[in-house]
Order: structure tokens, then C-alpha cells, then sequence
DNA sequence: CATGAATGAGCATTCATTCAT
DNA sequence: CATGAATGAATGCTCATTCAT
């Protein structure tokens, strides 16, 4: 055997290991970005010989990818219970002023990353990947729940493709905040309005 | 500063000299990528040797943002001319669909650069400062015609920014073809009637 | 600080690796200059790869430095010995005699380090400020063991300093032989009778 | 005729230039020392091109002799006759204080220049060659002077070059000012009656 | 004489990854 | 499991020098 495979720890103390080991990198990602972190400055970082990090990732990339597991926000089931409560016009506006509001703070907070992320989503086919398919799952969960939520929506697909991205747009601009002459709180109105007609838009045939 | 001022070429010869060092930059960032193609390969690409390519360019990265230059799509009066027979609502849904269309072609000839443009603009400074300023620059000038065009907007910055945002995502969407479950003619539907509510909804006070 | 660490090695085979890539550093700066000489070169002569080289030393400049370290005569305490059978006149020519052909030697054996060292300490601060931090403390190391070994003398700090300069002088012109019409024997001599002028000499007030 | 001959300028608009050339060097070398000044750097400095620069020397190092040349101090005919007056003690005395002071003021008025041709000397043969000729030339013209000046001392090249290191010494201690517990007007008294002793000083048989 | 664009060998340094212990 | 010394290919950039104009 040339080469020891890369196992999944079971244990503990294992788990623990790699989850520091990530922590770290994700420290480091974000404050350096993918390409100016070295392995060696994340096993130090994470207190670990950089030998244990080969040990439990395959290379550089793979720390990256678990990061990207690690930070990503969650579907909770939460998120489909305030649909549910939100199917009239007044709920939906202040469901979808949460959401935003949420996930500004999430893009606030992890600034960096969420730069880094799309950064290599842009360059890396790999993350590309990972990012996109995460997407999917995501919208397709909402998605599909909508009906047994009493939404009948037409195009939910494209609508929801549509909306995470302009939801994701507006939390970017907000986070960044380098647009010139915006006043993100009308934008913010704008932005509501503009989902709440695109979900009640039918496609005429 | 002790070292020779990086000349901008006067001459015809250096012009083209200069332009061809981009060009090869251009294919090559595009190919493998900023952190993947190197300087001397580049020179070689060009058929220059490296000394010019640091006679004319500061650095590497002087190279990339040159490259950026000449790919950005110049804002011709042409768009602005369109912009003025298309005051009333069929027209602007037209002249709409060919923005986008023409968007569209653009994403997806320049597919990998678009892509390679992105990812630096998320992990780079000095790139993604180009980007918005140039971005800024181009919402601007719309913004401004408007008036004198006979259009009158509330909110026209806020409302520009996420036009311009959800053409993006859709070409992108359209170019890159990753995402599941979405007819694209639909979403071009949705994507026009939004934007038109959009441009017609005026905040409550 | 982003780097990791140089460190120090204490392993007894590390020490040894250092100490062969300093050698192997002496034997090239000595054959071909600091400037010309190459890292890669170094590593090769060592027997080593380029990459411990950097892992041993922060730069080519710290190669050089220990080079230094390893070359410079330390300050043994047979000199100081030595001193102290020295009070009278006699014994003190014969001790200047000694350790005049002992720093001859000493010259003439490593004559292109010591050229080289010369210059760099004429052109590298750091360089220069090591130098001067050694011969400092030689000289400091002497002077202040003189009342102890029964040497009373005025201005023995300005007298050491000279001292050490016309010795330093002398056999660097021997080494070197590059000057016209000169009886080195006679040198010596006048060398010697000059140190004990200069040891006798008070300044009046 | 494979390369143009480098011709010695005769037309008064050519050594103008040549002399420019010199002087830029000079200024750079003392700024920034040999190895990090670049010959363009100079073209620039002196304000022509670089192949001017190439038409008059035939590399850099040329162009460093040329500086050498320019900034050694001249044997001038009045240290001879200053010389000629100072044959009792009292006048020798303030010769030799008033050469020393002149010597410190060169010294630091070409601090750097001066370090750098001390380094270009032990690093670089012909440097050496140069300064080694330079000297012995200065030295020899004064010592082949003294019996027509009424002076007769026994060995007096070895006195001469003793001398002139010394002196050499101080200056250079004074200027760079880097060695400890040096009180230098002591050190003044002693280097001049160190001198005037080893003047009368006669190696017996 | 003069220009400065062009050359390209050369070089210090980095860093992902391996492997002997 | 764990260590960290060791590897060495790779790379951005410099600069003395040449030569076509």
C-alpha cells in the first residue's frame, strides 16, 4: 500500500482533530484567502503536525471543501415552519424582511468567507460543484414543500432561483457596501415588492 | 521610487507590442486561469521575451487588469439611442430582450474570462475596486440618460443596480447551465415582467 | 508574522544539516563572492535540498551571517593566559610576535572570506553591525581582564582599538602582498615597537 | 566590425556627457551601493539614454572605476610643501593634525562612497587593482620626496603605508562613529605621537 | 552620436506534499 | 496515530547588455 487511505475518523478525539483542523483553515481562508494560506500555517494554526493534516484531508482543497461544509448555513426546518405561517401578502412581507435580515448578518459576519467562497466557486470546478449542487438542494427543499404549505406557485423553480439571487444580491451589496448613490433601505422595499409581484406573476400562454 | 517608471507606449509598434502581451494574457487567464498561468508563458504566448513584459507591465496582476480592460464591453451610445425609442412599454420589453440576448452571447463566448473575472473580483481588492468602479461608472451613465430620454423613474440608482444584477445572474444562469430544473425561456419571461414591475413601482410614503 | 518560524534546530542531526549548508555556504561565498554565489547552488554543495535550506535559514543573508558565526576566532582564554605572563617588556614582544603570525595565519588561510567579509561589512549593515558587535566584544573582553592580570594602562580602549587595526592591517598586507617596495620583516618589527610605544604612551595634561 | 570601439570622447559636448554619466553614478553607487543601482538608473539619472551610457563604458564596472577615478582626492603639490615646513617637531605635529582633519572631513563628507569602495576593493580585483595602484602611487610620491625635503628616515615605505592606514583607521572610526568607549580626541593624541614615534623609530641590528 | 525597446539568462524564495521515525 | 524534517518543481521578477532605427 502506497498510500495510507484517508480514513474517516470514528473516534472522538479524531473528530475533534479535523474539526480543528477546519476551524483553522477557515480562520485562515478567510483572513488570507484559499491561495495565500499555506498547509503548514493551518496545522499550526490548529496546534496539529502538518502530517496529521494529510492525514485526514487529501490535499489543500479538501480542507477547503469541509470549510465550505462547515460554514454553510443549514436547511432548518424552521424555515419551511415560517413559510407556512407567512401564506397571506402581510406574513410573506415580514417572512421575507427576516429572511434578508438574516442572512445580511450572515453575510456581515462571514464577509471574508462568503468572498472567498464565491471567489474559488468562480475558479475551481470542484467548489463550483459543491456550491451549486448545495443551491439546489436548498431551493428544491423549499420548493417542493410549498404546496403541502398551501402555496400553489407557478414556475416555483424559476422563481425561487431568481429570488435567492436577488435576496443573495442585496445582502451582498448591503455587506460590502461599495455601490455608489444606493439607499439600501428603499432598495430593501424595492426588493420585497419586486418578490412578492414575482411570485404572484402567472406566465400568460 | 527607485524603480523605471512602467511606460505607457506612444508608438504604434509598442502600442501593438503591449496589446499583444494582453491578448495572450487574455487567452491564457482564460485557459488555466490568474494563479495558474504564469508570467514567462505568457511572454512566450505573446512571442515576446519577459523583459517586456515588465517593461510594460508593472506586474502580473497589471496584465490581468489590462486583460479586464479590453474585455469589459465598452458603453456605446448605441444602448442609450435604444434606451430612447423605447419609452413605452412593448418597446422596453423588446429592447429588454435584446439586452439580455446580447448578454447572453457575451457570457458565453467569453465564458471562462467572465468566470476568471468573478473569482478574482471576490478574492482580489484591486480587481473587484476595477469592477465596481467600472460598473458604477456604466450604471451611471444610464441612470443620468434617463431623464433627458423622457423616462421618469423613482428610486433609478437602487432600481439600476438590481436590473443590472438580475440580467447578470440570468445570463450566467443561461451560460453556465448548472442549475436543475429551470426552463430558461420561462425565466426570461419572468425576468422582463419583473423588471418592468420593477421600473413602474413607486414607494409609499 | 504569516511565516513560520526558523527554528532553531536542537536535534543533533539538524544541527549537523545546518552546520553542513553553513559550510557549504563558507566554501562558495569564499570560491565566488556572496553576490554570485546562489542559494540553489548552496543547497547542492550541502547536499541538501533548497527547501531545508529555508527552513534553517530565513534568507540567503542569515546563510551568510552564521558563516560569519562559524568563521570568526572566538575568543579563547589562552589569549588572556597568555597576557598575563606578559607584563614585561620581553615577554610582551614575544607575545605580539605570536599572536601577529597566529592572525597571519589565520589571514592567509581564509583569505577570500576575510575579503569577502570585509566587503560585505562594507556594504550590508547587518553585516558591518555584526562585525562591529564582535570585535567590540573581543576587544571589551581584554581590556576589562588587563587590571586583573596586573596591566595598568591609560586610554586602554582607544589603545586596544588601534592595536587591533594596525595587527589587522599588518596582516592583511601580508596576505594579500599587494603593496610595492615592502620588507614585511621589517614591518613586524616596527609593528611591534610601535604597540609598546603606544602601551607606554600617557597623554600629558 | 562586430561592436563599436569605446571611444574616448574628444569633442568637449562628449566628455560633458561622459562626466554626467560619472556623476549619476557616483551618486547612485553612494545611495544604494553597487549591486542595487542599475545601469538604466543611472542613464536616467544623468539624464541620457542607456545605450549612450553603453557607448562610453564598457560595462557598469566602468562606469564604478570611472567614479573612483573622479572622487580620489588628487596628490596635490601642497601636501609636499606643507610637508617641506613641518621638518621640526612642533610643525609636524600640526601637519599631521591638520592632514587627519582634513581626512575625516573626506570621510565623511563620502561616507557611503567611501564604504563602497571599500567594498568594491575586497570584492572585486580590478577595484582593488585600482586603489592598490592609486595607493602605493600617493604613498610613493611622498616618500620619494622626503630626502629633497630634508627628511631622512629609515624605512620609510613601510612607515609611509603604516601611516596611511592608520590615519585611514581613525578617519574611518571618527566618520562611521560605531565603536565603543572611544573617547577620539584621546585617541587623536595618540595616533599623532604613535606616528611621530614610529617616524624617528630606527630598526638597530 | 543617440535612443530606448528588447532580450533572456539568472535567482531568491515558496509551498503542497511525502515519508522516515 | 502523530511528527516535522525534507523535498524540489515551480515562478515572479530583475537587470546588464545589445541592436535596430
Amino acid at each position: 500500500m502506497t498510500k495510507a487511505e484517508i480514513r474517516e475518523p470514528r473516534q472522538a478525539r479524531s473528530i475533534e482533530k479535523k474539526k480543528k483542523i477546519a476551524e483553522a483553515g477557515f480562520k485562515l481562508f478567510c483572513e488570507k484567502g484559499f491561495h495565500h494560506t499555506d498547509t503548514n500555517e493551518i496545522a499550526k494554526e490548529a496546534g496539529v503536525s502538518i502530517g496529521i493534516v494529510y492525514h485526514y484531508f487529501k490535499d489543500k482543497k479538501a480542507i477547503f471543501l469541509a470549510v465550505m461544509d462547515q460554514a454553510s448555513p443549514k436547511i432548518d426546518s424552521e424555515i419551511i415552519k415560517q413559510l407556512h405561517l407567512s401564506k397571506y401578502k402581510k406574513e410573506l412581507e415580514s417572512f421575507l424582511s427576516d429572511i434578508i435580515d438574516k442572512d445580511i448578518r450572515l453575510h456581515t459576519i462571514t464577509k471574508s468567507p462568503h468572498e472567498e467562497f464565491q471567489a474559488m466557486c468562480h475558479s475551481d470546478p470542484d467548489v463550483s460543484e459543491y456550491m451549486n449542487h448545495y443551491k439546489n438542494q436548498f431551493l428544491s427543499t423549499i420548493v417542493d414543500a410549498l404546496p403541502s404549505l398551501g402555496f400553489s406557485i407557478s414556475n416555483p423553480d424559476e422563481k425561487a432561483d431568481m429570488i435567492y439571487h436577488m435576496i443573495d444580491q442585496y445582502c451582498d451589496a448591503v455587506a460590502l457596501n461599495k455601490r455608489d448613490r444606493i439607499n439600501y433601505d428603499d432598495m430593501k422595499v424595492l426588493l420585497i415588492q419586486t418578490i412578492l409581484n414575482l411570485l404572484n406573476f402567472e406566465i400568460s400562454n
